[in-house]
DNA sequence: TTTGTTTTAATAGTAATACTATCATATATT
DNA sequence: AATATATGATAGTATTACTATTAAAACAAA
């Protein structure tokens, strides 16, 4: 992709103090994804994030008030970055089966490394929101959470495609349903090539979540 | 469902002691069940079990090893149940298609009480595999727990409904996917009706996740 | 340059969690 | 009556997920 240094521009009821703000914030979600990732969200606490990145717990808690807000920024980042992909590989695309067919490349492909945001690691942070992001929505606080906007970017990523849908076929009932199902079952199949493979059909360089996915959206709609 | 008095029998792999040996490891199972449901996993804790049913966390221990073996245990305990659900919905049944209507009505239908495990109330059961097993496998021992054969049960179910739709077709490349991905989605579709119905289009009393799984099942294999 | 303000670091402390270990007691079996 | 087993009570440990306080450093304004 293009070196466009666009800003991703996060709500700011999803952090304490916006921790692009400081060196030290940008560290904080820097390291964060990377011992996230490699930790797992139980085992990573803000004790040893500190002392990895040569700070403080009390520091950290400036900028997040707990390590499931951290979890929800990033989930926002990643979908507010989702949608700009989005935006991009549908603009100026008129056939709206392809802008369809982008759309669920996006969702279904190996995330590859963004030049545009140097802090962030997006490769990482997709394997986070494939491991990780279940537990952020799977809260006795959903609701409330829900109603601060927590879940906002990712709701408007699934609307957007919707409407693409909704534009192939304006009598399909079930737009959000199919998309949400594509997103998570991706996510999820992706998840059980690596770790559950007899949940899966998918085989090494063959593109398969790629294909089923796509090949099921085209013959539902129809 | 008739009154068969069917026993569920569950791999001792999963448990430390057979909670079905006593009255205590029936307790401690019949109230986890409605203490994950209300609590959620995360403030479930072996210590308030053991007051709420009049007894020790260390006596719990004896049973299961921590409180992710014991959700482990229950997840085991539901595919069982829904695979004898499924054994009992298929047989006898000459026409592959209506064998896998009936897989899908079970995977997407709201569950009913069933009075043949008494000591399980099976709809508390379903809310809690819908809400809390993705933390069971979304962890950094997948891999190790996985060979122990943890997921065993689930997988079987996944199997038996490939089987069914490779029957109808034996072309079909993907077959796993499409369940895995219709019983994933539609505990996500039942979840989000609930707390993130922007993601669904989900209208009481018009059973669209069955219709929508099971339109979309025999559009992608035919 | 001094003063003020913000940012970060260091330390301590708290209630709870997820256990382990030990020992006593109750109950059932032989 | 002796023995084994199941359960209960208590205590203890390391860690977690914070909060609170104070001090030091960095920087900006007067």
């Amino acid at each position: 992709m293009e070196n466009l240094h666009i800003h991703i521009a996060i709500n700011p009821s999803l952090y304490t103090k916006n921790p692009e703000s400081s060196d030290l914030g940008k560290k904080i979600v820097c390291k964060s994804i990377e011992m996230i990732d490699e930790l797992g969200f139980e085992a990573f606490t803000f004790k040893k994030l500190g002392i990895a990145i040569g700070s403080n717990e009390s520091s950290i808690y400036r900028y997040f008030e707990s390590k499931h807000a951290l979890l929800i920024y990033l989930i926002n980042w990643y979908w507010s970055w989702i949608e700009y992909k989005l935006v991009f590989a549908t603009t100026n695309v008129v056939s709206p089966n392809e802008r369809l067919d982008n759309a669920i490349k996006l969702f279904t492909e190996q995330v590859e490394a963004d030049n545009s945001f140097t802090f962030i690691n997006e490769v990482l942070l997709n394997k986070i929101i494939i491991s990780e992001s279940a537990k952020a929505y799977h809260t006795k606080d959903v609701d409330k959470e829900n109603e601060k906007g927590f879940y906002k970017t990712y709701k408007r990523v699934v609307q957007r495609v919707s409407n693409i849908v909704l534009e192939i076929n304006p009598r399909f009932e079930f737009p959000h349903m199919l998309i949400s199902t594509v997103i998570e079952g991706a996510h999820h199949q992706r998840y059980f090539s690596k770790h559950l493979p007899a949940l899966t059909d998918v085989e090494e360089g063959k593109n398969n979540i790629l294909r089923f996915y796509t090949d099921l959206v085209q013959k539902t709609i129809a």
